[in-house]
RNA sequence: GGAUGGGUGCCCGAGUUGGCCAAAGGGAGCGGACUGUAAAUCCGCCGCGUUUCGCUUCGAAGGUUCGAAUCCUUCCCCAUCCA
């Protein structure tokens, strides 16, 4: 049974960690896990989903608590789900079914882990080095009868189907597949695979895995169930976070907060942490900052405007933590003098144009630019005063932009909320 | 395989006695005002196009009609029940 984390006084500094932070929902045997932390170096591990090619800030906070744990010393294992990811994940309702093939997955991974490896240490070369595996590695080779007869025989339906994930299903006469169902005792064989070839011990993830977690940890209970010295495995789960305004934190309709700098520029990255919630803040410097909780304490403790210093605070360290200091210090610099009036646009990017002159709404809808989805709409935009050049209002969507317009820095866009620094070069 | 109910714009969801439908309403999003680069609130936008008009949309393809999201045919997909 799950033990509640309320009422539990921790002894293993590690666990004592991840509850004051904020990270530790459930757990399936927490004594025991506080027990095996204290004992000594765990190995633990969290899987993702190889299909996109970055990851997000929605895992991030998965990612903290590797990070937080392998500073105590304990093993993280990341595991790409690229088994899963060929077969495609059917909880997913509209879903299609992305197959992916072992390349993309591939360097999908990579990039994974070039992410992971700017909060975990993967080639320090010292004993709690984090690993990364792909569990298409041992679950592609899998023969049917063989998983039934070895594994399948020590599960349930009945259990299976008693747990909330799948009852909720049925109660609701959702139809669940039977490839669905399926799912958990994948899950459970990574953990048993892990466990048996690594001496991983734990499992951690979303509030939404605890059903597929607990079915490892009983399955490893199982087949161990002769031996006296093995079989000990557990999972925890990590709290869902949403936003004061009841949303799944971390991914806005207009797309996901890429912790890839490619994909987003920390400058973007440390405007998405500025701009929380007040209500927020003190919850998120606790899991996505590593500053001491007494300081957190103080500076939350702050009213009104003076939120602001919470908030950039914590925009700074997890811009930094990603991104490094200099980066940091830049978004912040960048952040301040731009939307304080100052007009420091050196953190913007200054983009290139192979154009003499050219139509204001033709720049904005460039595909360089996308300041707005279409010409309709920046017309629309343009009307309600949102552009700006060289911090004057622009009026007429068909003001003829030339290179008379850049400066010394390029010409300044303000379009709404985004910035452009943009140089025209006169064709060849 | 059989029966029934469905497939509408980013999401949810009205609309099916054919025109007043580019399609109600809500959410999300975007822009503006107000602010603290916040929240709340208010205003505007929210298919595309230099636009008192044109073009392309309501699962797909055909058809009926002056005119179809709305009617007919075939097909695809989804859900529920039966086998």
């Amino acid at each position: 049974m799950p033990s509640s984390s309320t009422d539990y006084t921790p002894q293993s500094p590690a666990l004592k960690a991840l509850m004051s932070r904020g990270l530790l929902e459930q757990a399936s045997d927490l004594q025991a896990i506080d027990q095996a932390l204290l004992a000594g170096p765990v190995t633990f591990y969290l899987g993702y989903d190889p299909t996109a090619t970055s990851l997000h800030v929605g895992n991030l906070l998965t990612i903290m608590a590797m990070r937080l744990l392998q500073s105590h010393g304990h093993k993280p294992i990341c595991v790409v789900g690229g088994a899963t990811a060929m077969v495609g994940d059917p909880s997913g309702k509209t879903e299609m079914r992305k197959l992916l093939s072992r390349e993309q997955i591939q360097t999908n991974s990579q990039r994974f882990r070039e992410q992971f490896a700017r909060f975990i240490h993967f080639d320090r070369g010292v004993e709690n080095d984090a690993v990364l595996l792909n569990n298409a590695d041992w679950l592609l080779p899998l023969h049917y009868i063989d998983f039934l007869r070895d594994i399948g025989r020590h599960f349930t339906v009945n259990r299976m189907v008693a747990m909330k994930t799948y009852r909720d299903r049925l109660d609701g006469e959702i139809p669940l597949s039977f490839l669905e169902f399926n799912y958990q005792l994948f899950q459970a064989y990574d953990f048993l695979h892990l466990n048996r070839e690594y001496g991983c011990t734990l499992q951690m993830g979303g509030a939404d895995q605890w059903g597929n977690m607990i079915a490892g940890v009983e399955l490893i209970r199982r087949m161990h169930a002769h031996d006296d010295q093995q079989g000990q495995a557990f999972c925890l789960t990590f709290p869902l976070l949403t936003t004061a305004d009841g949303r799944k934190m971390g991914k806005s309709e207009r797309g996901a907060i890429w912790l890839s700098g490619e994909r987003l520029s920390p400058f973007e990255y440390y405007q998405f942490w500025v701009n929380r919630d007040d209500r927020d803040v003190a919850k998120l410097l606790r899991i996505y900052t590593e500053l001491p909780l007494d300081e957190i304490e103080s500076l939350t403790a702050a009213e009104g405007a003076a939120m602001r210093t919470a908030t950039r605070k914590l925009a700074f360290e997890a811009t930094r933590l990603l991104h490094g200091e200099e980066a940091a210090c830049q978004a912040q610099k960048a952040s301040e003098q731009a939307y304080g009036g100052g007009g420091d646009w050196s953190a913007v990017p200054e983009v290139v144009l192979d154009i003499a002159e050219i139509k204001l709404v033709d720049l904005l809808v460039h595909p360089d630019i996308q300041a707005f989805k279409s010409k309709r709409a920046t017309r629309q935009r343009v009307d309600s005063g949102a552009v700006k050049i060289n911090d004057t209002p622009i009026a007429d969507p068909y003001h003829l932009v030339t290179r008379a317009d850049c400066g010394a820095s390029g010409l300044r866009l303000k379009a709404g909320k985004k910035r452009f620094r943009i140089r025209l070069s006169q064709g060849a």
